[in-house]
RNA sequence: GGGCGAGUGGCGGAAUGGUAUACGCGAUAGUCUCAAAAACUAUUGGUCGCAAGGCCUUGAGGGUUCGAGUCCCUCUUCGCCCACCA
């Protein structure tokens, strides 16, 4: 026989071969198991629950792309996979429908949000029904429907209640193409998120919750969760602590004290001059009817004008003035010249600071206007300590930098000074230790139509007396109050009230003109009949308020409501939460890493601390999933690369379609797109369809070998599958398939194994051959193959062998040959490749790692 | 500017410090066929060689080690996130 003449393969394929068409069994197994609720728990009585969860899809109209396929179909791998191993698993899954997004789509083609969602919705469970995904479908969620948002206004309302939901003026992004209020999560470089418009600063009354009043503990909690590490490193950012000193600062010949942040203490003795924000709200006080008056108020408004530009690049225009005022500056017995600075942040620290020579923005801003500096630290090198004090350049952030003033630290270095100048400052009652964060409240408000209107009630007359839910509702009943240290945010709320618990919800009216109207009024503020109602207090006329709540709200809580659709009466049932909450493992995309998934966070711990839950973090491990792109690029439709399922689903089958994409990488980084690899994957799950569905099967034991691979691959994939990493799994699965075919014949046992092992990622096909076995329904609730390691003990062993580390020959090593190292030496000297390069060379050392390596190292 | 991560065949990618390129795609040749497709068989990092076999190869350079894709340092390219945070 020549080399290439084609040898029958020893496993006929053509016997009683059956045509595999996905197109028939995948619709005719999606049917039964949703009859038969094998993936509806009992989620009273479960055993072992298991809470699977996938982040909230915000599907679009187009419906999901492919990469939904991805991800969905990753977190349902997982999902059977514990199933199998005898988890109760709750996998469920819902849309959040409100939004901006929604809206705006609605907006374009002319069609009202309402219908818009319709139709949304029916294509995106249309679409989902094909994928053949395990879920829990009598636990749907969406957020826009009464019996949702119902509780989502309820917990507006907890937050109010604890004082944690307060209303104020203030400066906020907005988007003038969107009409509305963005949080600063929302502005990616200036612009808008969404559509991409530059945001401008407007002054605005709008609701925030108190996040900033959980902030350590965010924080702290971090540590003990298990998570994506990346993640886990952007949330901190993002809370982005920072601590230093809070020292107080009096204003020379005025009634004016000032609190400043400073995070490098260790060189306070440097500070020359003091800088404030154009927005801080003293800055008039310090120039009123002075001859700077007049110069600071215009360069505070053009600056204010400029910042709400979309031009302004606060890199390159550091600008500033002179207020006529002076800081008097204890520690260094001298007066400080306050400058209303562009770059300092109003809303950071205190906005105003004091200025030194070891700050680079500093250090620039004295240059530009002349300002007198006074460097404390210096190199260790003479030459560039002179450059120092001949301030040629900035000198900061040195860790071996050595202190000059305050005596008391003179010789010092900068590196290892700052606990001590810490305490110095306490002492000598300068300042104390203080912690600054980045974190800001969670504006919650939104001037648009299309989200759960926010629900509360203002009577401007119990305004005007001063009364609010706070002086009356809540001192007669005794309600705890989450946040002590927020007393005059509560004055702040005079005249606002919720609404009644049962009179939740407040239904969102359908209304003709929903446009948003770019005043910073809300649509629903042109319907009295909608905003005027009844003081819940005095009885006379109130008014409803007409913003809705931010669509982060909805899906801050959504994993709650999932375990209780069948309640109306309470948002969750807490029995059932206490069963099955945290979510044991959450699977969404890093990049919701600071908005979705701190908002999630902080409303468990706000629930945990109302006493509703017992847990203070709702996600016990998370975990990041990759995205698929398409030639390079993520998939949008502003790209025109989107790729629907639908139409591979139907050629290919939705068992291929998933195990192709989660065979393109893995599972956390994501692939390219192509068809063309789609194509192999079919071939591979038909290949597995024939081979078992034609007559090889014996009843006959496992060969030696046949075991080995066996219990090998079983191994291999329930490791792979606990970490997620889906593409060597499916390797593994492959390699055992070409052992297949390989054989003359193949065991039952092998046969159910394999299927099993397969059936996470290919849940229709295994079912379909489980059941023509004659097996019981249903594979996916069967047992997980375990393995047994004395059947993965090798017969033969390879031992490379090496010289000077260079791969010289494999030995081959029967399982009872010895295997100390003077048999194996003795063996290897003697293979002819190994001992050319012996010749005539010294051996200094052998390294000999049992079942690894055998080194000759010569010289 | 700061943080995080990644550079491995024609392509997607695999490799607890111990046989680099598993698995798949693509490609080439063959069997079957009137032919094509499908299916199956074989080959497939580069290079020298008839062969046996040799040499080279994980972005570049250095280091640690008996041994480095993997650990350390420098550089470089790319990706993502944050960014006037005192």
């Amino acid at each position: 026989m020549s080399k290439n003449e084609a040898k029958p393969p020893k496993v006929t394929l053509t016997e009683g071969k059956q045509h595999y068409v996905p197109s028939t069994i995948e619709p005719k197994w999606q049917a039964k198991w949703e009859e038969k609720g094998v993936y509806q728990p009992d989620l009273k009585n479960a055993n072992k629950p298991f809470y699977n969860l996938m982040m909230f899809p915000y599907p679009s109209a187009e419906g999901l792309h492919i990469g939904s396929i991805f991800t969905f179909g990753g977190v349902d791998v997982y999902g059977r996979f514990k199933r199998m191993q005898g988890y109760d698993v709750f996998e469920p899954i819902g849309l959040d429908g409100f939004g901006i997004h929604s809206e705006n789509h609605a907006l374009k083609t002319g069609s009202h949000p309402i219908e818009h969602a319709k139709r949304t919705e029916e294509n995106f469970y249309r679409q989902l029904h094909t994928t053949g995904i395990g879920y829990a479908w009598k636990n749907k969620v969406e957020t826009y429907y009464p019996s949702y948002y119902k509780w989502t206004q309820w917990l507006f309302i907890e937050l109010f209640k604890a004082g944690l939901a307060y209303k104020k003026k203030s400066p906020v992004n907005f988007c003038p193409s969107c009409k509305t209020v963005l949080a600063d999560e929302q502005v990616i470089d200036g612009k808008c998120e969404r559509c991409g418009s530059f945001v401008e600063k407007k002054e605005l009354d709008q609701w925030f919750f108190k996040i900033t009043s959980f902030a350590d503990r965010l924080l702290t909690n971090i540590e003990s969760l298990n998570w994506t590490e990346k993640v886990k490193i952007a949330q901190r950012n993002w809370i982005g602590k920072s601590e230093g000193a809070l020292l107080r600062f009096k204003v020379k010949d005025m009634d004016i004290h000032f609190e400043m942040f400073d995070s490098v203490p260790q060189t306070f003795m440097a500070q020359t001059f003091t800088v404030i924000a154009p927005e801080h709200p003293s800055v008039y006080a310090l120039v009123k009817g002075t001859e700077y008056e007049k110069p600071v108020m215009d360069f505070v408004d053009r600056i204010k004008k400029k910042k709400a530009a979309k031009t302004f690049d606060t890199e390159k225009e550091t600008e500033g003035i002179f207020t006529g005022r002076y800081i008097e500056y204890a520690p260094g017995k001298r007066l400080l010249p306050i400058w209303v600075a562009s770059f300092v942040i109003a809303e950071y620290g205190t906005g105003i600071v004091n200025a030194s020579a070891h700050d680079e923005r500093d250090f620039a801003f004295a240059k530009k206007y002349d300002l007198p500096l006074h460097p404390v630290m210096f190199p260790q090198d003479p030459k560039l300590a002179q450059k120092v004090k001949n301030l040629e350049f900035c000198y900061h952030h040195a860790e071996d930098g050595i202190l000059q003033e305050p005596v008391e630290f003179k010789g010092r270095k900068w590196g290892e000074v700052r606990q001590d100048v810490l305490n110095y400052l306490e002492e000598k009652g300068f300042g104390k230790r203080s912690a600054q964060y980045h974190l800001r409240d969670w504006l919650i408000s939104r001037q648009r139509y299309w989200g759960p209107p926010i629900p509360m009630v203002f009577c401007s007359s119990c305004a005007e007396k001063g009364l609010s839910w706070f002086t009356e509702e809540s001192s007669k009943r005794s309600y705890r109050s989450v946040n002590t240290a927020l007393q005059d945010d509560k004055k702040n709320m005079a005249g606002w009230y919720p609404v009644e618990e049962k009179d939740l919800p407040v239904k969102l009216p359908y209304v003709e003109d929903y446009k948003p109207m770019g005043t910073g009024k809300a649509p629903l503020a042109n319907y009295p009949e909608f905003y005027e109602v009844i003081c819940p207090h005095c009885g006379g006329k109130a008014t409803r308020e007409t913003d809705v709540s931010d669509t982060f709200l909805d899906s801050a809580w959504y994993f709650f409501r999932y375990t209780s659709t069948d309640r109306d009466d309470v948002a969750f049932d807490k029995e059932i939460v206490k069963k099955w909450l945290p979510v044991t493992m959450y699977i969404g995309g890093a990049e919701h890493s600071v908005l979705h998934l701190l908002y999630a966070r902080f409303i468990t711990m706000v629930l945990h601390n109302l006493g509703y839950i017992d847990f203070e973090e709702p996600f016990a491990r998370f975990y990041a999933h990759g995205l698929i792109i398409k030639d390079g690029a993520k998939m949008s439709k502003s790209k025109g690369n989107i790729i629907n399922p639908d139409q591979y689903i139907r050629k290919f089958g939705a068992d291929a379609v998933r195990c192709y994409l989660l065979f393109l990488g893995p599972f956390n980084q994501g692939g390219d797109f192509s068809d063309t690899g789609m194509e192999g994957m079919y071939k591979f799950i038909k290949r597995v369809w024939t081979l078992f569905t034609s007559q090889n099967i014996t009843s006959a034991n496992l060969a030696d070998s046949a075991n080995k691979i066996m219990h090998e691959t079983i191994k291999g994939v329930t490791i792979d599958l606990e970490e997620l990493r889906y593409n060597t799994a499916l390797a593994k699965l492959m390699t055992y398939y070409n052992f297949f075919v390989k054989q003359d014949k193949i065991s039952r046992e092998e046969v159910e194994v394999y299927l099993k092992l397969l059936a996470p990622f290919a849940p229709h096909m295994t079912e379909e051959v489980w059941e023509r076995l004659g097996n019981k329904f249903s594979i996916h609730s069967g047992g997980w193959p375990s393995y047994d390691e004395d059947a993965l003990i090798q017969e033969i062993t390879n031992l490379p062998v090496q010289v000077n580390g260079k791969l010289r020959a494999i030995l081959i090593l029967q399982h009872n040959d010895p295997k100390d190292g003077k048999s194996i030496r003795d063996r290897a000297q003697k293979d002819k490749r190994v001992a050319k390069f012996l010749e005539g060379k010294t051996i200094t050392e052998v390294i000999y790692v049992v079942g690894k390596v055998l080194n000759f190292v010569v010289t």
